[in-house]
DNA sequence: TTATTATATTGTAATCATTACAAGTTAGTA
DNA sequence: TACTAACTTGTAATGATTACAATATAATAA
């Protein structure tokens, strides 16, 4: 899913979260950076730009854009927490080894759980974990070199 | 799933993984208690019965277990971190208003993932998040007491 | 049973992510 | 241009988890 940083804007007004120059610079930073970055990298890709930019202000920016449904948290490890500009349904790998997080598509409704017929489902996560496919070329790269 | 003691018993001498009174008080409270613990639940529940458990011990003794496989972590919030004596497939989902979490049967496997073809995979996690059936029977009758 | 030893437990201190708070600043509006 | 509610900032507080070193214990063999 491509995001449309004017989209964004729009979003943002309609839903009255002032445009501060803080917030639009994290924006703009999760747009280009498909990384699902943590706080603390999206704070150090920023600092430069942004040199009286606070820690504190990207906590409370993200959670206001997660507020209001434009930024989606990644919960995998339960020391680092990552964000996610797309909000589309769609899944999450963590590669083990690089750390890398992957996107890849599934339908998360195409599953049936009966048993939850009567709860109100506000937000579906899937994420797998192991190790990617170029972490295992790099591994066997390795042993080959022995 | 129904946990058997005795199995988790042979599965940790099988493993060396010492039989100390602390660590089978633990498993002995994930076996009794589904609720999917934290860290704080468990020690709290153990301590009138074994008066000198360090909360350390139960930080160590659930990362041996998960280790070995025989406890599963299960991260939805990022500031508490639980555990689920039930490793088999299937899905949790947490209320927010009373915060339980229950189980759901799913087939994770169903899914194709065509992208993550050539991945390996070690962990497969999926989790909702809403209000459960019990919740929205409650605030709708406190609403009809108005 | 007893002695031995590697492993486990414990309490305290350290670490690290996140939030609370209060003072100063700014976006949006009139 | 002035006003004010909302935002930003730096520091301090919080809370979960881990590091560490001293003590205790499970498993083993004599």
């Amino acid at each position: 899913m491509k995001v449309i940083y004017a989209d964004l804007l729009n979003e943002l007004k309609s839903r009255n979260i002032r445009l501060s120059h803080q917030r639009l610079k994290v924006l703009e930073y999760l747009t280009k950076n498909y990384t699902h970055p943590t706080v603390d990298q999206i704070y150090n890709g920023l600092h430069q730009d942004v040199p009286t930019l606070s820690k504190t202000t990207v906590y409370n920016t993200l959670n206001s854009l997660v507020d209001a449904g434009l930024v989606r948290v990644i919960n995998i490890e339960d020391n680092e927490t990552r964000y996610d500009i797309d909000t589309d349904n769609h899944g999450h790998f963590k590669c083990e080894k690089c750390r890398k997080i992957y996107d890849f598509k599934i339908n998360i409704d195409s599953f049936d759980a009966h048993e939850l017929d009567h709860f109100k489902i506000f937000d579906k996560n899937i994420y797998f974990k192991g190790i990617c496919r170029q972490c295992q070329i790099d591994s066997s790269n390795i042993q080959s070199n022995n």
